[in-house]
DNA sequence: CACTTCACGCGAACCGGTTCGACGATGTGT
DNA sequence: ACACATCGTCGAACCGGTTCGCGTGAAGTG
């Protein structure tokens, strides 16, 4: 069931049933109606790996994501949910590659091998090899967050700095002095990741000009490294009223410490950050949080890729999102006078 | 940087280089590390697509994931994790496809277009039409969960019968005498989801086994839906003392609905279910459950998958997994006198 | 020294599509 | 009536690998 077959049994050519599939060139109505009869009969799909052989394109987009031993958030299957759908639509397929610990053969496989037509590129770093490999290259992909060379660059990102600092004066509005941030884990922010970098620069910047006296943690992408988390911000600074957040998947953990400690959130300490707004309803009270919108961002990043796929030559985009903060239970007040 | 030219620079023919690449013949030492250094100079890398054409295989597995709009749960993101990164290790990529609103498309993208030798289904349903049709057409694919239908079938599952039975007995042990069951979405039941339809049956047997005073619950997958299903269940039996939840999404709606209702975990009231161990870890208490060894089975099913590409005419194989309960803080022996 | 054996390398065919140039059968203008 | 453009179709070349059959020179054997 080979496109030779199609023709011997539509009594035309190869050529002929290819320009009746593809449309490249008239075909009368009488033979194109002769071909798609023997397709349906026989159910013939060209094949794709000859077709991209011959055309140069795989229809085909990678998904470069984070390897396994950091663990996954919340936000990131939102993520790679919508960008599977979105390429769908523009027929598209995903090709996962783990960006693991030998990243290079993976990369290698994509691009190499001519596996992909393009990239998205998960999880960035501000100074990011992957990202200025393909930027050398000049290979078509999009990162989701903002390297720190940003010319020619495409990209859709989040504003970790806006938001971290809409935290901060959301607090600072409540009469919270005394903050913490809790970042991702510090192996993350050593290696640079964009949020975290980004996150606590907001954070730094905002808590100085409202004048609040702060402290900033890295803490494990798990519930119990929340709950250590929260237990040292406690043992630090016992006056501290409030906590903003990048890390998702410690969320649990947090609200745990807390409980432990006998803080009740949000009479006595307020929790918000940025969280997907999936996993800032599981917990009680509901966090009040920056809601990163995954999925909008998945389809953002297929919808640039695409673009950029159809006109090579087109200069480069990109869109940067700050989602507002959506007040829910988490925050409140400053308690008028935490113990000492 | 094709394979002719990296015979021309070598000074040897095509059919040369290619067997130097994959010693499927004899070459000198001498010719091989002459063609190794062209190659090495040049950064060559053979053209997945031509490689795929002309052996047939395209050393792509393909995922087959349940849609956007059925909100994805954690385990699910360890599985496609723990996929990728099996399948990175046999050399496999990974090709995500939605079983989405058409499911025929994507799946004939997939079989039609060969553009994947293999395929892990997810989300699989006691009569499930993808998995009878792979059947049908002998394609080597490996389901996760078990279809009604079984001869012939490769598959890695989850006891779920015996699992949530495994629930009941824990509570009835621990005095319970009044239990909810709290089952995924009622359009996934009626839909024939495996893990729903029977995770329900043991609970029900082991129930009546047991001698309890049960009710049976739908809840759609998210916070808000687990926090209303906890109203339902203390509205309709106000002695109903604990609950076993097949639902991860709900699990923190869950808990805001008990602690609503001024009923504490696990004095007043225990939960249990079956649930991966990250999540079941983010819950205040941590949740007493079957840990669902999401990433294992991803591993497994890739095995499994791998093995049955390697040897066509191999009899079928599976795993059937049964994980332990983890006693964590959520359950605990029932109140004396519940309120009547 | 003639004769087999073997290791090594080459050329050609093939996988299943796409695309280009050419060509015969029409239709149009003069 | 002729030259000429147009439409529809065909054959052949090509994409970049893999694989089969064969030829050749060197080594092994009697």
């Amino acid at each position: 069931m080979n496109i030779g077959e199609i023709a011997r049994r539509a009594g035309v050519s190869r050529s002929t049933v290819s320009y009746a599939l593809s449309g490249k060139r008239p075909v009368s109505d009488d033979t194109r109606l002769k071909i798609q009869r023997v397709i349906d009969e026989l159910g013939y799909r060209p094949n794709a790996s000859a077709r991209a052989l011959a055309n140069g394109r795989t229809s085909t987009i990678g998904l470069v994501f984070p390897p396994a031993g950091n663990h996954y958030t919340g936000m990131q299957l939102d993520f790679i949910g919508s960008v599977v759908e979105a390429a769908a639509a523009y027929d598209y397929d995903v090709l996962l590659s783990p960006s693991g610990v030998d990243s290079d053969r993976s990369f290698q496989r994509l691009l190499g091998e001519r596996r992909v037509d393009g990239a998205i590129l998960m999880e960035i770093r501000l100074q990011d090899d992957r990202a200025d490999h393909l930027a050398d290259l000049d290979f078509p992909s999009v990162a989701i967050g903002r390297t720190a060379q940003l010319d020619g660059r495409w990209w859709v990102g989040l504003d970790h700095t806006a938001l971290a600092a809409a935290c901060v004066h959301h607090l600072a509005d409540l009469g919270h002095r005394r903050v913490a941030f809790v970042n991702r884990p510090e192996q993350l922010l050593r290696a640079g990741y964009e949020s975290a970098h980004r996150g606590l620069d907001g954070f730094t910047k905002a808590a100085a000009e409202r004048g609040l006296t702060v402290r900033t943690y890295c803490c494990g992408d798990d519930a119990a490294a929340g709950q250590e988390c929260v237990e040292r911000i406690l043992h630090d600074d016992p006056a501290t009223t409030a906590l903003v957040t990048l890390n998702e998947a410690a969320l649990g953990g947090l609200y745990r410490g807390l409980a432990r400690a006998g803080r009740h959130v949000p009479r006595d300490f307020s929790v918000t950050g940025v969280v997907a707004n999936r996993w800032a309803e599981t917990v009680t009270p509901q966090l009040t949080a920056a809601d990163v919108p995954a999925a909008e961002m998945g389809r953002l990043a297929v919808e640039l890729l695409v673009e950029r796929l159809d006109q090579p030559t087109a200069s480069a985009r990109h869109h940067l999102l700050t989602p507002p903060i959506s007040l829910r239970g988490s925050t409140g007040p400053a308690a008028a006078a935490p113990a000492s």
